[in-house]
Formats: C-alpha cells, structure tokens, sequence
DNA sequence: ATGAAAGCGCTAACAA
DNA sequence: TTGTTAGCGCTTTCAT
C-alpha cells in the first residue's frame, strides 16, 4: 500500500500537519523537525497524493489540449510548444484528437473525455457556435485557429484573411496570373473559409478574375488530400500558373502530382504553403509558406486559460498571433538564393 | 461555485446515495426516482468531480506517454494511436516530452511531471538502466523504443536488429555494395546502436567490408542532421552508391543534400529509411522505409500498463512488434512502380 | 513552532 | 430500494 502522512507521522513521531508543513517547504518549521520528518519520509519513500491535494485545493494543475490531428506536423509542432509553455507554468497538458470532426469536438468542449481540468484549449475545426452557445461546462476555454465565434470566449489565430492575401500577393508579385486554391472544405461549415477569402481579395484588388475552376476542395488536411485535388485540377485540362494550398502537406501532396506529371516548380507552376512545418524546408523543391508563431500562439493560449483561472483576466478577447511569409524554392525557384532557409 | 452530489440530493430531497446511484447508473432505482434525481441533476447543472471520485478509487483514469519529441512525425503519430488505443479502455492520456535528453528521461520515469497517474509509457532514448534501477516511482512502467534493458518492466518495441537488416538486404539485393548507415549517435550511450548492428550483421554476412567510414553520426534525429551528416560524407571524397538512414526525417535530410549535389536517388544512390512516416510517401522521390506496426505498439503498449496495473500481469516481458519493408522509389526508381505505395 | 480536527466530493459497506 | 456514515489523503483554520 502506498505510504501516506499519517504513515510518516506515526513514524517520525509528529503530527500530520508538520509532515504536511516539511513536504510543502513552510517557513517555520526548525531544522531539527525538518530534519527528523525528512528521514521518517525517505524511509518511507513517501511520495504526496496529487489527487487528494487536487481535491482539497480544487485544482489539478492540468489543462487539456484538444487538436483535429497529430499526424499533422503543424499540430505535432503547436502541442509541443504548449506543453512547453504549459511547464512554464507548473502545468501538465492532456492531450486529446478530434479529427476534426464535429460530435467529437463538441464531446470535448463538453469536457466528456477529460473533466480533470482546470482548462481547455480546443482548435475546432466543423464546431458551430450553437454548440459553443449550449455548452455547460464551465472550465475555461480558449480557441485556437482559423474559425471565427461571436462568443465570449478567448480566441487566438493568425489573421487568416492578412496572411492569405499576403501569400496570393506574393505569387502575383512574381508575375503568376492563373493562381489555384487548394483545400476548401466540401458542406457548409467552411474551416477554410478564411483563408479562401484571401485569396479571393487579393485577386481581385490586383484586378485579376476570381475563378471558381480554380478552387478545389478536399475532404481533409493531409498530403493525400493535396494530391487529390491537384489530379482533379490538371484533369480539368486547367493549367495554373501557381497554386496556393491550405496547409503544407496539401502543397507538398500537390507538388508530388505535378512532378509526376513533369510539370516543373516554380518554373511552371509556383506553390505556396500554410503552416510552416519542417518537413517544407526539406523536400527536393523546398515549400515557400505561411509561417505562424507557434510558441507566441501557443504561450498566449496557455496565459489566457490561466488568466482565466485566476479570474483575473480581462472580457474576451480576440488575439492574433504574428506571421510571416518565408519564400522558398518552390516560388524563387533553386538558384535564386540558400534552398534551405529558416 | 459549484455543485456537489450534496446540492442535488438537497433539491431533490433525497438521499446522497441515491444522487450517487443515479448518476453512476446503478441498477436498483426505480424509475420515478431516477427521473425525479435527474430533473435535480440537469436543473443544477451537476457534473461529477472526477478528482474526488479518483481519490475515492485509488485510480485517475489517466496514464502519461512520455515520448522523445513531438516533432518527429513518427511520434506524432504513436501518440495519436496511444491516444486511441488509451480511449478504448476508456483511458486519457497525459503527454511529455523529454527531447531525449537522460535527465528529463528521469525526472520522467521518477514521476516528477505527473504524479496523477495510474501508469507510464515511457520511449527513452539516453535513459540508462541504472537510472531505472534507482528508480522508486512505484505506478506501473513500460517501455518504448529501441534501447535494451535487462530490467524488470514490460518493453515493447521491433527487433531493431533484424529489421536493420531487412533493411540493408534489400540494399545489397539490389546490386549495392557501399552502403552508409547515417544516424549513429556521439557519445557513450547508443540509442542507434541496434540499427547499426544490424547494418553490420547485414553487411559482413553478404561478404561486404564494414568501413567505418561509412558511419555517419548525428547530433539529433530531424532533417536537418541528416542533412549535415550526409554533407559530412560526401566531403570526405566518399561516394557510398547507398544510405541506410537511422530515421526518415535524416533520410530525406540526406535525400535533400544528394539532390542539391545532382546525385541521383536512386540511380546514384539508394536511401532507406525507417520509421515509414507519411511525409516519406509524397515526396518527388518516395522512400522506401521500415514500417514498424504503430497501432500494434501503441495497443501492446496500453494494454501492458493496464495488465500491470491491475495485477494480473505476467512476469515482465520484451514483446517485439510487427514491422515490413515498404519499397518505394528511393530504392526502386520512379517507373518501376506506383510510386506513391502505402 | 506544532497539534487537533474539519472537510474537499465522492464511493461503498452496512443498515433500515 | 434508499439512507447513514466512514474515509480516500490532503490542506487549512484554529488552538496551544
């Protein structure tokens, strides 16, 4: 059985509270006590019951991430950055995937999975703000990501719509007319919404034509998808100049389907990423992308759960993260400049 | 603040008891009753305090995953099926990371980030087993990965041996007889250290020199080492016509250099890598790679921690995983095959 | 500086 | 079928 304070008590010969004062480094307590209870409590291999502490203090020190996937290198990278920040904290992340799905995102904001928490950070991407409206629970909850809610509750993101255009203006500026967008979401909710809607503003103010022969949706996030939606373009016998992807693995799952129809990046067409995972600065034809600041979004989601806690935090608010565009290969072409870049 | 069993059972007045049979569906509650405690329930917006129910059961319902880094897909995605495999037996998982570093690897295993939980997954990687000897954390403790203990814990893993050298036959089939084995670590500890001897075995009963040469060491395991640990090679005048790559991000680090120098893969040289991440199936060359059963290790993993914690677990066992060698154009050629094989 | 005792919210043994 | 109560291990007044 597992050694308890009354156990060192009894053994040290002092009441509970002193065991309790010793284990939780109270000021006025005499070396020689210090001393006595310290040895009663290595004998003993006495170590604290978190969770009868968690109990009496009405606290676990544990807050829960919950993101559509982690074979997604971007929210491989995220998770790691917030249990980082989260240490900085004395906190410890649980960690949950939704795949994105709607039912299990409202599972989780309902705090079905894990109701240990003092917080939760949710990156949502099929939620409705109706299931956010009817949501019980009353742990804190911060927002991560691309989904824009009227709701009272902290939300940080990159500004999807900036760094969209800001991706499109950078083809443009290289000279690209025909320029696809790959990963919009079939149905209605439209997780992609935003950044389509970059695209789309950026176009037009450069005084081009919005072209919805150019738009493919896919059905999820990953290379596979890219791939897909690549093929299904170029069957179309439409010839972009220039594809900008929702995320990284989808315009790395393009550019796969253009070499092997020996279309040349850049030359023939450029393609432009989101996310900025590792995986871009590697590949035979490097991904020039959007590059969010995952440790900035990652220690503002954890401040906002703890300011939160503490109820010391303001009304909610709106956060947006900084980006930058890093332009690679895959826009500049090999010559122009170091391939592989941070 | 909010509501206990006590609250509910005061606006429904009835019994705590019975509020607690209600709520944790025993059997022997008529159903006026129920119905009558559930209008308290919903009315009040009870939800139950895990915490208190925890400590009432002596279990937390949750086990910590301490995995080496987040940010090698590979791990990512183990911990998405730890995830699952973890939900099945309704269990939530905590995750760590410790960057492979031994004292973070102990501080682990000692429990010094979670101690509310009722198991541990543990993946070390400069870990020693006198650091495990010492250790006096008494919640059950299994084993990941590739380093050998003679320690009393469970330890799951591939025969990293002889899936080595599955790896380098399939080199050697192919007509290679310069085969590099990049990914060897510094130091004292050799995390690499079976994959390397299987590429000695593999070698040496082909009838092939081993040259040490050949071995190339890294600091990490991303890309970027890779990279510099294949730049490394080709500077010294060698031109291995083959690399056996510790992990995939190194070989297509390796891959990524071998292109920058015009070197053909694989008709200059032929790269395996290991681990089969998906980022290798979507590159302009794929790679060919070991596949280690993911879902089987997560799911043998999960069930070895539960199968200790209650008891009826055997003598601590190393169990080896299913893996295979998926061939893909980095050993193959781009026509030889569908390229983009799973 | 240390001790006694209450109570965090829950489950389960026992009683009615 | 439902109620009473002890106690999980800890922290925290309140005494001493």
């Amino acid at each position: 059985m597992r050694v308890s304070l009354k156990d060192v008590a009894a053994r040290a010969g002092v009441s509970i509270k002193t065991v309790s004062n010793v284990v939780n480094n109270y000021q006025h307590v005499t070396p020689a006590m210090r001393e006595r209870v310290q040895q009663a409590i290595d004998e003993l291999g006495y170590r604290p019951n978190l969770t009868a502490r968690h109990l009496r203090q009405g606290r676990t020190g544990i807050i829960a991430l919950a993101l559509p996937e982690l074979g997604n290198p971007y929210f491989a990278e995220l998770a790691a950055a917030v249990i980082d920040a989260a240490a900085l904290h004395d906190y410890i992340v649980l960690l949950d995937h939704t795949g994105g799905r709607r039912e299990q995102e409202v599972l989780v904001s309902q705090g079905f999975r894990a109701r240990v928490i003092d917080g939760l950070i949710l990156s949502p991407i099929e939620l409705e703000a109706e299931d956010l409206r009817e949501r019980t629970e009353n742990v804190p909850l911060v927002l991560l990501g691309e989904r824009h809610y009227d709701l009272p509750y902290d939300h940080i993101a990159v500004d999807n719509v900036a760094a969209a255009r800001t991706a499109v203006r950078h083809l443009i500026d290289l000279g690209r007319r025909e320029v696809a967008f790959i990963g919009a979401r079939r149905g209605h909710s439209q997780p992609a919404h935003l950044r389509l809607q970059g695209w789309r503003e950026e176009l037009l103010s450069a005084g081009l034509s919005v072209d919805d022969g150019l738009i493919a949706t896919t059905e999820g996030w990953g290379h596979a998808d890219g791939a897909a939606a690549m093929t299904r373009i170029l069957e179309t016998g439409r010839r972009p100049d220039a594809v900008f992807a929702y995320n990284d693995p989808i315009a790395i799952g393009a550019m796969r389907v253009l070499s092997e129809r020996g279309m040349r990046v850049p030359e023939d067409v450029a393609v432009v990423g989101f996310d900025d995972v590792v995986e871009g600065h590697f590949g035979t034809v490097t991904l020039t992308s959007v590059s969010p600041d995952k440790e900035a979004i990652a220690r503002m989601a954890v401040e906002s759960v703890l300011a939160r806690l503490s109820g010391k935090a303001p009304e909610p608010r709106r956060v947006w993260a900084d980006y930058r565009l890093i332009a690679r290969e895959s826009t500049l072409g090999r010559s122009t400049q170091a391939g592989r870049s941070t």
